[in-house]
DNA sequence: CTGAAAGCGCTTACAG
DNA sequence: CTGAAAGCGCTTACAG
């Protein structure tokens, strides 16, 4: 394929070489290769004919490196296996590339170190700003990184940091809007199974409480996690402790609590019913109730506020709520006598 | 922070600033910065103390671009969605960080065009070698990238391209699995809900009459797709013609599946039984059956064909066939009389 | 152990 | 419309 083998190794071509083949000078190769309305038809099209022949490839380090600009944006996953975060990725590339931004994707599988390596790899290759799907930072390490590069962060409200904006649901009311639900089906026995010691975990647990006390209902808390493992265990802690009905921590969980109360013989919803959060498209298909957050408009809104961000790195932090509401499916029904 | 602000813009320290503000030359920050032991302890504390000052933060397209190596492959995921694929990863990252390189996470959201562009972007990036977990690329899309850079292929067996190495499970011998396991239960009316017009959903279907075959049963083939909405409608249509066992295409179909069946008010596996393929982990929660491939064992043998092919380009491709076992669980069961 | 110099592949004023 | 030159931020022989 390529003209001049050195010692048996392909080297890459270059600029330089397309330029050469075509007859013309670097710079004019350049132009003609981004489209410069500036460069003579003939010449363009010699040039376009040479890359092609040679199967030139640009070098983005190398434009990247003298333009100041990579035009594209750090995304970081917490954990690539809740299909949540796959769904709010989904709003985020297609409002990138709608801004004509490549996206850079990594994710710290939820291990903090690997995450703050992977960060720190999207910074190095000089991306022109960072999302984070949730994250295992610092406010010191996030408010440093907010300062070097513009910095959204969804899936839980984060104040008080310069540069950085967020995008998240109103956890509190969508935990009420679950005991609402079921308190309206006639459940007392409502339990809650946590998500654990997390910020998110914590204000859906404070929803949760409130609105217990608001039903003027005893609340009943169980341990749990975000994982399928999580719910299992904490459904069968509720269950043994008497609940009817089962406010899962989120979706994920949720699922594990159904597994629960299988394995226990249980029929949901005519035994026990279950609650779950997030709003995964799979619950439709495992007839789940759950509070449903817009997760790809999250992830659109926060790739907008990203791209104004790097507009006006110095406009004050804009934290936006996104509307959260209830998606009743076959998992939740009136409470046994 | 940085000492010189000009008008108002914050330039991000450089080499130059480091090796200026400890009083060394760029080429001794340079070397102290890259751990080198040719460095006075001295010198390599000052320096470290004014990058550190400074917040300095190599540029990694600076250093790809001097070096010629980026230390990083690029990864094609054909579609986040589906978990199948975020475990295979799993995989692929476990390996490539062991070898110390990094990865470029990349998505096509199973359109083709979207897929050659992120694929391209990851060529002009430089990636020293590329995983495609699954793909859209016509043959001669992918001989074409191959031949640029080393290049594995997950999920499907391709042959007769050279550079390029594949990892599978057998298709043929898993479809049969499903069979055996649903025949050996006492079913004869065993359908198979397809994957739709791919690879991957021929030869599962191929295993499939195969067996049927083998087993002197009819085989009985509605159209499906590899998603939830396939399996949804596939299942339909399979009961209507009598099937009480259906062997789908893969999981995400097959948790489509169970809903269709639920909408029908058929019972599972009493009176219908399922059977998936793929061993995504949520299967478990879901007490499906299912044929599984050791999916993250899949993305770590492919990345470490890439790091042998990146070592040594020219070796013979290599293709490599991972076992496949059935995982029965709830969902399938006897045959109803 | 340390510094001056060249160069990675590209883009962008600046002259013509 | 086109070319020569400088430079992006770094690394790496090469002298000392």
């Amino acid at each position: 394929m390529s003209s001049s083998v050195a010692e048996g190794a392909k080297r890459r071509p270059t600029l330089h070489d397309v330029a050469a083949r075509a007859g013309v000078s670097k710079s004019l190769a350049s132009l003609a290769l981004q489209g410069s309305p500036k460069v003579a038809p003939a010449s363009r099209e010699a040039i376009l004919a040479a890359a092609n022949e040679l199967g030139y490839r640009p070098n983005r380090t190398a434009s990247s490196l003298v333009r100041q600009r990579t035009h594209t944006i750090g995304v970081h996953i917490l954990d690539l296996h809740n299909p949540v975060f796959a769904e709010i990725l989904d709003g985020v590339q297609e409002a990138a590339r709608g801004h004509d931004y490549s996206t850079l994707l990594v994710t710290g599988n939820a291990d903090p170190v690997t995450e703050r390596t992977e960060i720190t790899r999207l910074l190095e290759s000089r991306v022109e700003g960072l999302v984070l799907i949730a994250h295992r930072l610092s406010d010191e390490d996030l408010a440093a990184i907010a300062r070097e590069v513009p910095t959204v962060v969804v899936t839980w409200r984060t104040d008080g940091i310069a540069g950085l904006d967020s995008v998240a649901g109103d956890d509190l009311a969508g935990a009420r809007l679950a005991v609402d639900h079921l308190a309206a089906l006639g459940h007392a026995r409502i339990a809650h199974i946590s998500g654990g010691d997390n910020r998110i975990a914590r204000e859906r647990r404070s929803g949760y409480e409130r609105a217990m006390a608001d039903h003027g209902l005893d609340p009943l808390v169980v341990d749990g996690a975000f994982t399928e493992r999580g719910g299992y265990a904490g459904a069968e802690a509720a269950v043994d402790a008497g609940a009817t009905a089962l406010v899962v921590a989120n979706d994920l969980a949720a699922i594990g609590a159904l597994a629960a109360l299988r394995a226990r013989g249980l029929r949901v919803p005519d035994d026990v019913s279950v609650v779950g959060y997030d709003g995964m498209r799979l619950l439709d298909s495992l007839d789940l109730t759950t509070v449903a957050q817009p997760l790809a408009e999250m992830g659109r809104v926060a790739a907008d506020l990203l791209m104004e961000r790097i507009e006006a790195p110095d406009r004050p932090s804009t934290h936006r709520l996104v509307e959260t509401r209830l998606v009743p499916r076959g998992s939740s029904g009136p409470a046994p006598d």
